[in-house]
Parts: C-alpha cells; sequence; structure tokens
RNA sequence: GGGCGCUUAGCUCAGUGGCAGAGCACCUCGUUUACACCGAGGGGGUCAUAGGUUCAAAUCCUAUAGCGCCCACCA
C-alpha cells in the first residue's frame, strides 16, 4: 500500500497530481479512449463568459456535465465534452472600459485598434483563468478542442450563418424604434433588459382643446392626460382616447394645442388606450414609446425624434430643451408646466423601467436604423422542436417559459453599435453582431462547421443544407445529447440554438435540455460579486476540495429547486470523503494480497454477505436511474447512505472478526463497486484510491468499465 | 394584469395516498488498531392556514396568507 495512504484524507496532495496524470493520459479526448466501443457522447460546455471568473452557478453546472461524461465514459461510450468561452459583446466591452477609466482613458482615445488589443489580452487572461478554474472542479473537458466564440474557424460560421439568412431573406435593415442603451451607445434586443420597479409620479396635465367656431359647443377648453414621461410632451404628435369611451366620444378628430410647443395635433381613437387608466386619455410620442409607435402607424402620425442616441435632447424637442439631458428636460418641463398652471394633479406612481442587463443604465425606446432578423420561420422550426418531443426541458415546466417567448416573438435587432464582436458582413458597415447571435451556433460551429459541410440543396425548404463531411468532428459528434443550463439564459441562447441547429444542421443540436437549480445566499438573495454575497467555488475548493465541493453542491440539487446555499453540505461532502478514505484502507489492510475486483454472487454463501451484496446492486440500480433522470442529489443520496450505513456501520464492524476468503472477496468487490459508482459524483479521491488497489483492470479508474 | 415555484425538526432540505425522514446543530455514553472528519443511543415537528375527497392526506381538490422568480404595449 502506498505510504500517502495516511490519515485523515488530504485533498490538496492528491488534486492536482491526479489531475494531471488524467490529462496525460490524453483520454479526455474520445479519439484516444481505448475500449470506446458505443456511441458517441456529446456535451457542449455553455461557454462562460470572458468577463471574469467562475461563479457557484457555472460550479453546480460543470459538476453536473462531468457526472454525465465521466458516467457515459465509463460506460464505453465516445464521451466528448467541449470546452469553451464567450467573447460576450458588451459585457467585456464595458469591463475592458472601466479597467481602462481607472488609468483615466476612454476607449474613444485609444482608438478603436488599440482598445480591440487591450480586450484581447483580457481575454487572453481571463479566458485561460476560467478554463483552470473548470479544471480546478475535475472537469473532464477535451482541451485540445477548446472554441471561442471569436476565433477565426468560428467567425467563418458566424459569417455562413449571416448569408444564409441574407440569401433567404430573413435579415433585412430598418429604421425602427429600438431598445437603446446610452450609457453603452448600442441597441439592445428585448430580451437584454431588465425590469426594475422605480418610484416615480404621474402627472396629469392639462392639454388645451382648439376652438373650431363659436356655434359648437365645447364641455371643456382642456383636456387632462396622464404622463410618467412629461419631457416627452415635446415630441408629442397625437392625444389617443378608448373607441368606446363614452367621455371623451364628442372629442374625437378635435385639435389640440400642445404645451410649450404649441403644435395643433390631434385627437384619434384607438384600442390601444385602456379607458381605466389615468384619465382615459394618453399622449402619443411616436419615436420613444413602443406602444406610441404602433398607434402611429395606425394614424399615419409623424414622429419626433426628440431624445438622441446620447441621452440628450434633439433640436427637434425645441429650443426649449435642445441639448439638454432627459432628466434636467424633465425639470424644466415641468416647472414651465407648473408656471402656465396645466399641471392638475402629480401623484405617486411606482413602474417598471426597463434597464440595460448589462451595464444597469435606463434603457430609451428611440428610432434608429439597425439591421433585423426575422423570426416567423426560425420560430416555428423551434416551437415544433419541444412540441414534438424532440427536445425536451428538465424539468418540464421551463417548455412554457420557452414556447411562451416564441409564440409572441417579434423580429430580432441583431445589430450593436459596439467594437467588440463580429463585424456585421456587409459594406458599409460599422456595426457588430449581437453575441448572441454567435452562441446560438455553439453545438455545431465548435464542431467543424461550416469547414466539414458539404452544401446540398433543399427544395422543399429552399435552403443549402450541410452534410457533414464523414470521418470529420461534425459528422461524428453532432447532435449533442444533453445541454445543462441557467434558466435565465432559456430564451437568449437556447431557444435560438435550437432553431439554428434545425436550420443549419437539419437536426436539433440536442435532445435533453437539464435547466439547473439556480445557487441563492441562505436567506433567499441572489448571489452577487457587488453586493459581497457571491460565494466563490475557489475558495471552497481550497478549504476543503474539489470533491467535497462537487458533493456540497449536487447534495443540495434536488428536483431542480432553488438551492439557498448552505456550507456545511460541503463539510459533509468533507467528511464523507474522509471515511471513504478510512474505508479504502480498511479494506486493503483486511484483504491484502487476497484483493478480488470479480467475485460470482451466486458462490458466497455467508448470509451477511448476500445481503449487503444484494443491497449493493440495488444501489447501484437506482443511482443509475437516477443519473439517467437527471436526479443528481437523490443519486448521491443513495451512494451516501449505502457507503456509510449498510457498508461501514454494518458489513465492515460485522467483518472484522472474519477472516475468510469469502469475507475478503465481497469487501474488495464492494469497494471497487463503490469508487466505480461514486467516481462521476467524486473523481479525484475515487481515483486515488483505486490507484493503490493491488491489481485493477484499467490505467485509471475514469476509464474502467462499467455496466448500465 | 398573467404565469411558475416554494411554505415539513433550531438551520439547509428529502418525502406525492398507508407508522413523519436525511445532513448539520443539540444531548448521553464510548480513548474496541479503518475513521473522534468516529461509533452506539437520544431529544426535537399541529407537515403555512381553512375547508373538502377518502377506510386512510405532508401527499389529491378548493380557497386564503406569506416568500421568491418570470412575462406583459403598468400612459
Amino acid at each position: 500500500m502506498n505510504e500517502e495512504f495516511n490519515k485523515p484524507y488530504d485533498p490538496k496532495a492528491v488534486e492536482e497530481k491526479i489531475y494531471n496524470e488524467w490529462e496525460k493520459s490524453g483520454y479526455f479526448n474520445p479519439d484516444n479512449l481505448p475500449h470506446a466501443d458505443k456511441g458517441p457522447f456529446t456535451i457542449a460546455l455553455p461557454p462562460p463568459n470572458i468577463t471574469g471568473t467562475l461563479h457557484m452557478g457555472h460550479a453546480l453546472n460543470a459538476t453536473i456535465q462531468d457526472i454525465l461524461i465521466r458516467k457515459k465514459r465509463m460506460e464505453g461510450y465516445k464521451a466528448l465534452w467541449i470546452p469553451g468561452t464567450d467573447h460576450a459583446g458588451i459585457a467585456t466591452q464595458n469591463i475592458v472600459e472601466k479597467q481602462l477609466k481607472k488609468e483615466n482613458i476612454s476607449r474613444h482615445q485609444l482608438g478603436k485598434e488599440k482598445f480591440l488589443e487591450k480586450i484581447w489580452e483580457w481575454k487572453e487572461k481571463y479566458g485561460d483563468m476560467i478554463l483552470g478554474q473548470l479544471k480546478k472542479m475535475g472537469s473532464s473537458c477535451d482541451w485540445s478542442r477548446a472554441a471561442f466564440t471569436m476565433n477565426p474557424q468560428y467567425s467563418k460560421a458566424v459569417q455562413s450563418a449571416f448569408r444564409q439568412y441574407y440569401d433567404k431573406g430573413w435579415i433585412y435593415r430598418g429604421e425602427r424604434i429600438v431598445n437603446w442603451c446610452p450609457r453603452c451607445g448600442t441597441s439592445l434586443s428585448d430580451l437584454e433588459l431588465e425590469y426594475i420597479e422605480e418610484k416615480s409620479k404621474l402627472w396629469r396635465i392639462k392639454y388645451s382643446i382648439k376652438k373650431t367656431n363659436n356655434l359648437q359647443p365645447i364641455t371643456n377648453d382642456f383636456i387632462v392626460v396622464a404622463t410618467a414621461r412629461p419631457e416627452t410632451i415635446l415630441g408629442d404628435s397625437a392625444v389617443a382616447v378608448n373607441p368606446k369611451d363614452e367621455r371623451y366620444k364628442d372629442l374625437i378628430g378635435k385639435i389640440i394645442i400642445l404645451p410649450i410647443q404649441n403644435r395643433e395635433i390631434p385627437v384619434v381613437a384607438d384600442i390601444a388606450v385602456e379607458k381605466e387608466f389615468g384619465t382615459g386619455v394618453v399622449k402619443v410620442t411616436p419615436a420613444h414609446d413602443f406602444t406610441d409607435a404602433e398607434i402611429g402607424e395606425r394614424h399615419k402620425l409623424p414622429a419626433y425624434k426628440i431624445i438622441d442616441e446620447r441621452g440628450r435632447m434633439t433640436v427637434e424637442s425645441g429650443e426649449f430643451c435642445n441639448g439638454l439631458k432627459i432628466a434636467e428636460c424633465r425639470e424644466k418641463v415641468i416647472k414651465k408646466l407648473k408656471e402656465l398652471n396645466l399641471i392638475e394633479k402629480e401623484e405617486d406612481h411606482t413602474h417598471s423601467v426597463a434597464k440595460c442587463y448589462r451595464c444597469e443604465g435606463t434603457v430609451e425606446p428611440l428610432p434608429s436604423l439597425q439591421w433585423f432578423l426575422k423570426m416567423s420561420e426560425l420560430a416555428k422550426l423551434a416551437i415544433e422542436a419541444v412540441e414534438s418531443g424532440k427536445v425536451r426541458f428538465h424539468p418540464q415546466r421551463w417548455e412554457k417559459v420557452y414556447l411562451d417567448w416564441l409564440k409572441n416573438i417579434k423580429d430580432w435587432c441583431i445589430s450593436r453599435q459596439i467594437w467588440w464582436g463580429h463585424k456585421i458582413p456587409i459594406e458599409g458597415s460599422e456595426d457588430v453582431l449581437d453575441t448572441w447571435f454567435s452562441s446560438a451556433l455553439w453545438p455545431f460551429a465548435t464542431l467543424g462547421w461550416p469547414a466539414q459541410c458539404e452544401p446540398t440543396t433543399d427544395d422543399k425548404r429552399q435552403t443549402t443544407r450541410c452534410k457533414s463531411k464523414e470521418g470529420g468532428d461534425l459528422a461524428q459528434f453532432y447532435p449533442t445529447q444533453v445541454l445543462s443550463t441557467a434558466r435565465d439564459i432559456i430564451n437568449l441562447w437556447v431557444a435560438r440554438m435550437v432553431y439554428s441547429g434545425i436550420e443549419f444542421m437539419d437536426k436539433e443540436p440536442f435532445n435533453n435540455v437539464i435547466i439547473h437549480a439556480t445557487i441563492l445566499t441562505k436567506d433567499g438573495k441572489r448571489m452577487s460579486k457587488s453586493l459581497g454575497t457571491g460565494i466563490d467555488p475557489m475558495i471552497l475548493i481550497d478549504k476543503y476540495g474539489a470533491d467535497a465541493t462537487r458533493f456540497g453542491l449536487i447534495w443540495q440539487s434536488m428536483g431542480g429547486q432553488d438551492i439557498h446555499w448552505a456550507e456545511e453540505h460541503v463539510m459533509a461532502g468533507k467528511k464523507f470523503a474522509n471515511k471513504l478514505w478510512n474505508i479504502s484502507r480498511f479494506v486493503l489492510t483486511k484483504t491484502g494480497d487476497s484483493f478480488v475486483s470479480k467475485i460470482d454472487a451466486g458462490d458466497i454463501k455467508d448470509e451477511a454477505s448476500r445481503e449487503l451484496l444484494k443491497k449493493l446492486e440495488s444501489t447501484k440500480e437506482s443511482v443509475n436511474k437516477d443519473i439517467d433522470n437527471y436526479d443528481f442529489g437523490q443519486a448521491l443520496h443513495t451512494l451516501y447512505n449505502f457507503v456509510w450505513k449498510e457498508f461501514a456501520d454494518k458489513y465492515i464492524e460485522y467483518s472484522k472478526d472474519k477472516n475468510s476468503e469469502e469475507v475478503f472477496s465481497v469487501l474488495s468487490f464492494s469497494l471497487l463497486t463503490v469508487l466505480k459508482t461514486l467516481h462521476p459524483f467524486m473523481p479525484f479521491i475515487t481515483e486515488e484510491i483505486y490507484q493503490n488497489l493491488p491489481n485493477k483492470n484499467a490505467e485509471f479508474l475514469m476509464v474502467e468499465e462499467i455496466s448500465n
């Protein structure tokens, strides 16, 4: 027995050494697996953004995927886990910009070329750091295939995808109201907004009605509109009421004198107006509100762009506020209206405001010339994939989130006015693509699409399809089997991968989607770096070891429920590792040269031994079943219970005064079986113990054969 | 406004029709050579509330309350 086999178990002495041995073996690459006689089993790691380091969610997700990959590898599949990182457009640009700001440099001072160099430097540093952290977790990824969403070959995939959409007429350019982040200076898609509740005011403002002639009696000489954004008065081009609202029936068609601007605008009837809200009269600002834009279109109203891309009032807003910031203009307008005695009432009002998901600045709807991808056909593909059951979510309830979004989808604004990203491959456009445009291609772009394709024409769908070249990765490893990811990117990413896979590869990119738990603080708050409520998985690894950290994460993942993080389960994992360590020492000391790796259960006569083997068998079955159902926590509980209660407390105690070959064989066989079954969950310690067995079947436990 | 999830021991959570469970914490005993990161034993719960179905409800149904999340054209 190895003299390292001292007590207690020390993960630090083991984990790095074992990981290096695994890497050296080459077995993370399925091409090198000695007995992979079953089909390929592929998982594409959701590429972490290069914006920082890994958090608990990444750690949980890496563990889940590693469990699946390691189990399949041991079962004889050509197991491939493709790792990589995402360039994460706006997020990365912002973080590098912040970095520069500390040195008092703006990206504009630096210039585009130099700035992009800085980002590439950042990418090298943090990209490597992230991959290093995945290794510390024990992730058995094939690093030789590591991908990055801005690698040269990946860029080719992005261009091919764009071209194919363009050739089909699904990409178009248009001046439309988009979500605009003045701080980032770019458009955003609907999914890139975060809404937060803000306390504000609702102002009731009097708009006077123009007298047409003296013969027409008018009941009031003004009407009252309610608004939360008085500064947009400057861009009003109508006032609208509900056509069925009896109160305002006579008003439809009348002319209103817009305050401050003194512009004449009509009263229109539109179904978008709710009779019950506010006064039932709404001001219409077609350039700066999505609903108002629709009303404007229906009534052919002019759109005055009064707010510009920097969040300042434009010339078109008039001399009154020209050049002011939005908030300044609001103050000024309110002051003026008060002077004119046009504010009837000012009341407290809470409403949700759209914020940029990357910088938290307020997003302004404004008209802008952008590129769009037509979604109607693509959405159909993604909907069908889930409704037909070809793609399944676990837990299933997330399918609703996916389908609800796809069924109400709008065209996707794919252009961004930032520097870091894939340039739109059209002459004269400086825009880059939404970072999710490239992420959407991940499951096949990482495997060599489109280089490994022979294009074939599909008349039915009038599209060029990819027929994967034989022998290449794409033919061999696409589609992947499972995707495991966080719930907040179901639509942002999962849905887009599904239709992209079908559109370009004619095959869903995966059949099963695991939506793993979200990890919250103990009192149910979001873990956040800025609030200091986050927990760094690397610190846990340092304190308790990677196996214990993985144990703690999985122990708490039950049925996809959110996890209120409790560190004591990681400590339990550390104790369990130590228990296993001592069990192994006992078994190895006791059995010595009699250690056997195979037994014939039928030959065992001893009653307690037969009983243990029965329980061992049912534990194995139960664990396999649970993993197949993605009930990882349940599987670990079952295994833990067997090892500690049945094997250690009962059988090992029983075996102490027995010295028969029969008992020795049951002890050794049970230990080996436990190591194999537990290896996907706690790979380091199980591998280390395996290395100390007197006779073993394989070079590494990682490639030991197990049956399912 | 719509949707989803949760509420079980001090804490974190399993348990989906048949005697209330685990980990941690707590108490008692135990320096038996695998392990004190241990072993043997123990205390502790009106299963959010109200009503219903059933021989039987933590579990199924209805309503209510609280917590959390998501979506929406919240003027």
